[in-house]
DNA sequence: CACAATTTGATTGCGCGCAATATAAATTCA
DNA sequence: TGAATTTATATTGCGCGCAATCAAATTGTG
């Protein structure tokens, strides 16, 4: 061996995409959080709250699919959403295991105040539009390929 | 207005780079956990591990800056890889404010098994070596972005 | 030296995130 | 049809992640 741990380039912290989007998730929540908070929500929440803007009225199960999360995460946290009054949950008549998911009023009119969220965050990010689509779209893909690693 | 929701692309969550950042950090995190099973760590744990496999003996602070993380996270992360007898926790003499820690000899020991951790993750990224580090530096370079404009 | 300001870590409380388990409804199939 | 299996959600327990607060040690200033 050459040199003591010479060969240790591999656990090097630098070297490292995981710790990379690890501390970004966390520096994205940080920026987001002064400007959730004057939404009463979290980022998780907000993310559910995406969901139901775009499509309004879904099971418990398909929310899970979008963002990635299970029962054990969105049970707890859409309870807290319907005690802040801005979604209701309600079994399906047809299939008595689902629980759907609806926007209340104030759910719907929070949509509005949510608007100038997504210009802040740009403007934190401090580059392009298409400079980050081109991110997101490398980032997405190595997501679903370690998804797809997971899946077998 | 020309049609219903017609100006909210931007609240669409195909189009979010942080909800990209905050999935893969998960599909990360479902990736390397059977693999540090093994190891007996979490991920922030084997995080707090790489910092002293490159430097040993270092007061919490120091760890905290490197990882983005505070006391109120590794405080208790720290007592629990001192009761898994990996590290020791000790008042600095110079400083009694100071925590510093250091590796044990099975904390030490362990840094053999978690060799093979790395190669692991790049087979599941299932993309090139050159691929992964041009990724990692610019997402590396948006968090820092993101951290300049929360420090001021 | 005295005393205020700063630094470092510990503590508490809350909200995820997920594994493991439970339960009930729906579906499959013998 | 009735039993076995699958599906959808709920519950429990544990480990972060962070804000807020606190205590102790150190530093800076006059």
């Amino acid at each position: 061996m050459a040199r003591k741990h010479s060969a240790d380039l591999p656990l090097r912290l630098d070297n490292q995409l995981c710790f990379a989007v690890y501390s970004t998730a966390h520096a994205f929540n940080r920026v987001y959080k002064p400007l959730l908070d004057r939404l009463g929500l979290t980022y998780p929440q907000y993310l559910v709250m995406l969901v139901l803007w775009e499509r309004d009225g879904v099971p418990v199960k398909d929310i899970g699919e979008r963002l990635f999360l299970d029962s054990g995460t969105l049970t707890p946290l859409l309870k807290r959403l319907e005690a802040a009054e801005l979604i209701r949950r309600t079994r399906s008549t047809e299939d008595e295991r689902q629980v759907m998911i609806a926007l209340s009023p104030k759910g719907e009119a929070l949509r509005e105040k949510a608007r100038t969220v997504p210009q802040a965050i740009l403007a934190a990010s401090a580059c392009s539009v298409s400079e980050l689509m081109a991110m997101k779209s490398e980032i997405v893909a190595l997501r679903d390929r370690l998804n797809a690693v997971l899946g077998e």
